[in-house]
DNA sequence: TCCATATATATGATATTTCATATATTAATG
DNA sequence: CATTAATATATGAAATATCATATATATGGA
């Protein structure tokens, strides 16, 4: 994991929110992440796959269900990087963490 | 500025490596960017208008140059994701310094 | 006028979105 | 036990949008 590969990671709108909602969540569903943001399945599945490529995500399939996680690896500046942005945008974060209620509408 | 603006901002080589070394030097005209980074003028002159418009750096005009710093009224948390950049890369940075050696060659 | 920097335009490259379809897992049925 | 259906997720391909670069030209201060 680059820098320059991180804030491209984290250059989309769509992105962003996932990472932000898993960092604070500690660990959602794909489903999860779809209610949470009101976007089409496929955006979101290709988006995640995009952030696990990078090796910020990692996946783990339980049943039906793929959880996402922070990678285990992430270097410290990463990890540190990911969390001073959850300072800003706390309302939008805060609004997105409302719809998500992980595991209760489809998992 | 918020976030994504920020992660935006960051995401792309040469915006990246100039952000870090003006945080790194304090501040640096168009000129030390073009030797520091062996890239055209116009393109730097571009990457350092999109970087000025998004409010991260703020420029100063001293004679015939133009000098750039990063803006004076960035939040914390953006200071502290591009100061917590400069661990990683440290590499890249160090050889983009060598090759900076502001004001000497056409200041 | 000269020099450093900025901007406009065209073009090529990359990223994103959407739709349709594929895969994987579980449960239900014959 | 094999088959089918239902659900969650992933992927391929095409359309679209966005971004970066190069070249040429313009601006603004000494």
């Amino acid at each position: 994991m680059e820098l320059l590969q991180l804030h491209k990671a984290l250059a989309d709108d769509t992105r962003l929110r996932c990472v932000q909602l898993i960092a604070d969540q500690g660990e959602l569903c794909v489903c999860d992440l779809t209610q949470a943001l009101d976007t089409s399945q496929p955006k979101i599945s290709r988006h995640l796959a995009l952030l696990r490529d990078a090796n910020l995500l990692m996946d783990r399939r339980q049943g039906h269900w793929v959880f996402y996680q922070l990678h285990p690896d992430l270097p410290d500046w990463a990890l540190t990087i990911i969390q001073t942005g959850l300072q800003d945008d706390n309302a939008k974060l805060a609004t997105d963490r409302q719809a998500c209620s992980p595991r209760s509408h489809c998992c």
